[in-house]
Formats: structure tokens, C-alpha cells, sequence
DNA sequence: CCGATAATGAGCAATCTGCTCAATCACGGA
DNA sequence: TCCGTGATTGAGCAGATTGCTCATTATCGG
């Protein structure tokens, strides 16, 4: 059963009237939320101080850039050598992404790729990084379900 | 070897100025682009049409929500189910995301929960969707290389 | 019952947006 | 070389939004 977040009922509300409208303006909000725009404009400054909302970003799409492959590479690394291997991997622009995980494979990384040789090349430069021990490639085929935050909100609200 | 999207240029320096400056208007990012500001809108809007620029979101951090963790969970399903269990993962409100993806493992599927055992029973009520054999779950401990597109954005000017 | 905090309504200057129009520029085909 | 299409530019304008301040009112807990 998750905590109580930072937010309450109304900035939920606030936040999902934000992930569903993304353009609305903050009077649209406060408006459809039922708030005067001067509370509005508060908590929605509250929550950018927070971090719960990181005011806004552009979300570009990597296919549009001529990476129309996206892919997860597991890989094993030399515990001791995580963090340099973190930072090679972070010179590398296909690399979009880092996580360290647990389990047997230490690190999930996300790359995209201008096609599959493309892909092969940037596998074969991440396992050249020293500290690298196994990679394992996994191509996405398909989005079943896109990103998406609104469920969660919906259900704060309850 | 990436082959060239729809983006040239101009566009790359526009969408690099926009992912390093969110906030930017468009008469912001025009000056510092270099073009005029008619130019500017009428590429905004192309890229928008595109699909390269999703206008903007708001991205809401899920720890603020109460969901502090994270974590990939993958599962090899029922080829056959694999649209209903698609749908099923759609009613979980913990699930942000799933694609599917090549390999031994079926599913990639990313979730958030409010502490180990919210994550536990997610878990469980992912495998118990109909059409899902085996499940495993790896937690996100760090991020090492927070989301970013601007490395590629970068490679683009060139 | 009181006090601190939040919310509200009003107002204001500055800015941005969406849109139109006409002129100029760049580039490839005839 | 000339022409035409599409992109770019500068200008302008009405309307909306923003960031900010101020005073007043509500709300909730001690």
C-alpha cells in the first residue's frame, strides 16, 4: 500500500487536468480543477519546487531523429568499476538511459539505433567499455502500453 | 549508421535549444537559433505534425505520487494471449510502460510501487494474468544516466 | 476562541501567442 | 539562364497569459 505522497487531493487533480491537457494554460486548469488561478499558480509552483512536476519538457521523439530502433541491453559489470563504466556508457549518444538493477544482471541500459547494424555496433562498444563482462540484447518490437502517469493520478484522487 | 530523419539542421538546433530549455518561447528560442520568429512557429508546428515534438508534457515524477520504487519486471507469456495480457497490464495503475521484445523474455514492463511489498503484490498480480508463465523482477537501485536526448541532438548539428 | 496558513478576487504591466500579409530569398527543373 | 515553388522574413494586431502584489476571507488545529 503506497504512502502518502507530498500531493494532496486537489494537486492530483491539478496534475492529471496537466498529464491529459498538456497545453492548458494555468487558468485552464483552475478553471476545470474549480480553483482561483492565484491558488493554481501557487501550487503548481509548489510542486515544481517539490520535483513532483518537472515543469515541462519536451519530449522528442528519437525516430524523428533517425533512430527508429529502440532497444534494453542488459550487462553484467565489474561491480567495483560501476560508476566508470557509468560514465562511459554516458558518452555514448545512443545511450538514452542507465539503471542499475538487481539481480544477476547489473545494469539496464536503453539505446536506440539507426538500424541493426547500427545496433550491433553500439552492443559491440558497450561491451569493448572495461568492466563490461556480459551483454544481452533485447529489441523492442512493440509498445503494448505507452508511458503513461494518469492511472496513477486517477487514483489519488480516490 | 543512422539514415537522415525529417529533421535537418535547423530543426536539430531548435529541438536542442527546447530539450536544454524547457521554459523557452518561441521568440526565445528563435533568437537563439538565429532565424525569425515566423520561421520558428511554422517549424514548431511541423515538427509537432511530425510527431517529432510532442508538443510538451509534463513529466510528474512518480516518487512524488508515493511511488518511490522502481522496477523492470519481465515476463515470457502465451504468445497467443499476448494482446490480452497487453490489456490486462493496462488495468494494473502501477504499470507505466510495457514493449514488447525480442528474445527468451516476452515482456518488458516497468513499474513503479510504494514500498517492497506493494511491489510483491504487483508482481503477483502480474503473473496471474491469464497467459503469463513466468515473471521475474528486478529493481532499479540507481539511476546512472538520467533520461536525455540531447547527446543525439548534438550529433545532429554535425 | 484564536492564530497561522491557505485560498480568493482584483488589478496591472509586460509578454507571448496565433494569425495574416506582402516582400524577399533559395534552389531545382525546364 | 529564367521561372516557379516553397521557405524565410519583417511587420503588425487583437486577445490571452503570465508574474506579481495587495487586501480580504476561509479553513483547520491547538
Amino acid at each position: 500500500m503506497p504512502h502518502d505522497g507530498p500531493v494532496d487531493a486537489v494537486d492530483a487533480r491539478i496534475l492529471l487536468e496537466l498529464a491529459e491537457h498538456p497545453r492548458a494554460t494555468t487558468l485552464a486548469v483552475a478553471d476545470r480543477v474549480g480553483i482561483s488561478r492565484n491558488t493554481a499558480q501557487s501550487r503548481l509552483a509548489r510542486l515544481e519546487r517539490n520535483g513532483a512536476l518537472e515543469s515541462f519538457e519536451h519530449r522528442i521523439a528519437p525516430a524523428a531523429l533517425g533512430y527508429p530502433l529502440t532497444a534494453f541491453i542488459t550487462a553484467q559489470v565489474t561491480q567495483r568499476l560501476l560508476d566508470e563504466v557509468a560514465a562511459a556508457l554516458a558518452d555514448v549518444p545512443e545511450v538514452l538511459q542507465v539503471q542499475g538493477i538487481s539481480g544477476p544482471v547489473d545494469l539496464m541500459i536503453q539505446v536506440v539505433a539507426g538500424d541493426a547494424d547500427d545496433l550491433y555496433r553500439i552492443a559491440g562498444r558497450i561491451l569493448a567499455i572495461p568492466g563490461v563482462e556480459r551483454t544481452n540484447t533485447a529489441l523492442v518490437m512493440r509498445q503494448l502500453v505507452d508511458y503513461r502517469i494518469t492511472p496513477l493520478l486517477r487514483r489519488a484522487l480516490r
